[in-house]
DNA sequence: GTCTATAGAGTGATAGAC
DNA sequence: GTCTATCACTCTATAGAC
């Protein structure tokens, strides 16, 4: 017997792109142990509480690393070199739009209220962390509001019509007008 | 024993409702036959293809609904009033952010691969109507479409935003912002 | 030998099809 | 209601690290 030995961090990051791919609902444990190579002795070594762990824990994963890549630049960092950072850092996590907004999936289907309380606070998070560079950076709080909640808005609404329309451009275009007009507002 | 006659009509919209609260995957057929009070025996004469049947009846209905009243006008009537029209018919569809749009939610789970045409072509000409009616309005082609692109964007970004934020003013905030947007375009 | 991680057959429950 | 397939999940056996 072959034994292969894996990293919870491993598992986790395999999962998580077998529930980006398919949804919440549409993993099943049988697609998830045949697109892993993980087997559900393995599966639920990591995550005693099975299905519904592991959502969880691919969810506080996703949180952490935005947290300490974006949220905290933005609320700790020089405001526009944060708000560069996020430009591109969204565009990479997101693969320009191949790659769908996992916490964005679940908030839309059945998952939505077990999972409530991280769904929101992420979007929460990610809107006060750009509205509070934004103010930094010069903008009235209230047009720093209302901007970085057009932003994350816009940032969503591209992933899922870039899905829909299985169109790889269209999120790039989103985020560069998201940028010039957040540009425009700083320069005036 | 009281029977109900039911219409294929009365069928779609009410499996249509139990799709929207829970997704392709989480509608399974005991809750849909549990809320909607259909027999699985009535369920199976009007979609002999079940499930899958259900869900293209759904989707083929949303479009001709979105067609009569949103993307004809658009793309015949007066383009000012047609976009006027599209803003309150937004607002109302979507119940200002309470009601999912099945069809983007549909393209973000497993869902997708299955429907991909009609959730294609459903954003595809919607947002093809509203650039030819801002063209027809007087703006320049590709600033018509860049605008409209923009807007059905904004659109699935805050249904996607109100849910997960479990916030009933985000959608008519942003509602709000596009058409000021798009007003401000058309008197340029 | 002891212990932990893995493999995967086996469990009852429930899915969708009819 | 009945059917079979598949669901999430459990459990035992065992491979490999020490």
């Amino acid at each position: 017997m072959v034994r292969t030995v894996f990293e919870k961090p491993d598992a986790i990051a395999l999962v998580a792109e077998v529930f980006r791919e398919l949804g919440y609902e549409g993993a099943s444990m049988s697609e998830i142990t045949a697109r892993t190579k993980l087997s559900k002795g393995s599966l639920y070594h990591f995550f005693p509480g099975g299905k519904e762990d592991m959502a969880a824990e691919i969810m506080a994963h996703i949180d952490s690393w935005f947290v300490t890549e974006m949220f905290q630049p933005l609320e700790e960092g020089e405001p526009r070199a944060a708000i560069l950072n996020m430009w591109e850092t969204t565009d990479s996590y997101f693969r320009s739009g191949r790659r769908v907004c996992l916490i964005g999936a679940f908030a839309l289907d059945e998952t939505r209220d077990r999972f409530s309380s991280a769904i929101r606070s992420y979007f929460h998070r990610w809107i006060e962390a750009l509205a509070g560079a934004l103010k930094r950076a010069g903008l009235p709080r209230l047009e720093a509001r209302a901007l970085a909640e057009e932003a994350v808005v816009g940032i969503q609404g591209a992933l899922t019509l870039a899905r829909a329309l299985g169109d790889e451009t269209i999120f790039g275009r989103m985020l560069e007008r998201l940028k010039k007009r957040v540009e425009a507002a700083l320069v005036r």
